[in-house]
RNA sequence: GCAAGUGUAGUUCAAUGGUAGAACAUUAGCCUUCCAAGCUAAAUACGCGGGUUCGAUUCCCGUCACUUGCUCCA
């Protein structure tokens, strides 16, 4: 269990330039939001990282950086226009709402309704008896469908030959690029293509803060291999993907892996696994691992006329490959570092928020801070230049120096490095930590050698 | 989208049908400040719109946002 409420660290957050609410002078929006500089500087460490370890890293993978808006007819061949929705129901006796798949399923266990249409689901609603499940009567809304994809116009008429749909999901951008990266790159199959980018879904109740919001950065693999074999590289990147985790810093007894079961695994999906992470308001799923089979380049194949068969060149077989995706939302890593950082500590007579940060993702990885600001400001702008070509380094010399260490303290910056009247005599500055709360002696020319040591992973 | 609740400085809270006060935080000045809370100043708020009223932050309506529960979640 998290020590702290959620609502303590959400405010911590919103107050110290980690996040803000979107569009906060006119009222807000619901649920979007802004990251700060200090948000904004450990979303893009973790971001920098994801395509460290996976891209650049990698001699299997390539990335590309793919366009959000696509051609409808894409969203046709992955079904997300027919089926990326939920058949809604009222009840207008008790103004429940439900959906009336799963309505149906709850109170008939072998019914089987994936696929039927509006009318059919109706029809079937009214001969089966079917009944809410809050009052028990029978008096329903009609359904409506309610799809999850933003809809947008290209041009200036807003006809429906222009209508075009913010993506859901970024995978798409890499199938339809399946074959421009295998030809380009000169790829062979195992081969994945990595994307970072924007997506959108109108969720109907977004909430959890950042965890679940309409707008948000999924960082994908899909890792096309032969078919057969795609459960090993399903292991494999399963693997790779909880590594990546446990070096953001985060405490083993607050992840953990869950198998999706058979009914509960996408249509396209041969098995998922997600890694959750245990959030102060319960498990959410943070990192999904998916066996996606040959369904989408299949999908794509079939309504583009594109022919995606990859012959092999050893044995000279052609088959369309299978995908392994590992799909992340960087918001979700970027909440759970922050979140699993968060610590109080409780002083003599105060209480100290510390983030626990790793060194490589906090927000400033140094402070300067001269003791006194008339006379040793010089020198400490003089420190500063220096260390800020290094690192994220931060000066500050408004307040008592124990106030300024608490202020890094609170947003995570792991070394402050103090300027004294010693300092303009010998070169010798104080490092204090913030973990151990412990001074160390240390002259100039050391510096930059023992906060790189620590600082590096 | 439903139900209930909430909305006053950056934060946490007061008070009031006659336009608001504190604490902490922030900024400036003093002090050879190494783990907050010293002294002196300064700046900053009634979510938005409409109505009732001579007058609304206060009452009413709407709206927006947030919280909790339901619902939902590729």
């Amino acid at each position: 269990m998290h020590k702290h409420s959620f609502e303590k660290i959400v405010n911590h957050l919103i107050v110290s330039g980690f996040v803000y609410q979107g569009s906060e002078i006119y009222g807000g929006l619901s649920n979007s939001w802004d990251y700060g500089p200090l948000g904004t500087s450990v979303k893009n460490s973790i971001s920098q990282l994801w395509w460290k370890k996976f891209v650049t890293e990698s001699t299997l993978n390539v990335g590309i950086d793919a366009a959000i808006l696509m051609n409808p007819r894409v969203w046709q061949a992955t079904g997300h226009v027919t089926t990326f929705n939920d058949p809604l129901i009222d009840c207008k006796s008790c103004k429940a709402r439900h959906r009336a798949d799963q309505l149906i399923e709850s109170q008939m266990k072998d019914a089987n309704v994936a696929g039927f249409t509006n009318e059919q689901l109706m029809a079937f609603i009214r001969d089966n008896n079917i009944k809410c499940s809050v009052c028990g009567k029978q008096d329903f809304t009609d359904i409506r469908k309610f799809n999850m994809m933003f809809k947008t116009h290209i041009g200036v008429t807003e006809d429906s030959q222009s209508e075009v749909y913010l993506r859901p999901e970024t995978a798409q951008g890499v199938f339809v690029n399946f074959k421009n990266v295998q030809r380009t790159m000169r790829k062979k199959v195992p081969f994945g293509i990595a994307n970072i980018g924007k997506a959108f879904r109108n969720e109907i109740t977004p909430g959890n803060f950042t965890f679940r919001t309409r707008e948000f950065t999924q960082m994908e693999l899909e890792f096309f291999c032969k078919p057969g074999t795609d459960l090993e590289w399903f292991k494999y990147w399963k693997d790779y993907c909880i590594k990546f985790v446990q070096d953001l810093g985060i405490k083993a007894e607050n992840l953990r892996f869950r198998d999706h079961s058979q009914d509960e695994l996408s249509f396209y999906s041969l098995a998922t696994t997600d890694i959750e992470y245990l959030f102060p308001f319960g498990w959410g799923e943070i990192w999904g691992i998916a066996d996606r089979t040959d369904y989408d380049l299949k999908q794509h194949m079939k309504h583009s006329g594109e022919n995606f068969e990859y012959l092999d060149p050893e044995t000279n077989e052609r088959y369309v490959p299978y995908c392994v995706e590992p799909s992340v939302g960087l918001d979700r890593l970027l909440l759970m570092t922050l979140v699993d950082s968060y610590d109080e500590e409780e002083l003599e007579n105060d209480t100290r928020i510390v983030l626990r940060l790793a060194p490589h993702l906090a927000p400033y990885q140094v402070a300067v801070l001269p003791l006194q600001k008339n006379k040793l400001g010089d020198k400490a702008t003089e420190v500063f230049s220096k260390l800020v070509k290094q690192f994220r380094t931060v000066y500050d010399e408004t307040a008592s120096i124990g106030k300024r260490y608490r202020r890094q303290d609170a947003i995570g910056t792991p070394f402050c490095v103090t300027i004294d009247f010693d300092t303009l005599e010998d070169e010798t500055v104080t490092i204090r930590e913030r973990d151990s709360m412990t001074q160390i002696r240390l002259h100039l020319t050391e510096v930059e050698g023992y906060i790189r040591s620590k600082v590096n992973i």
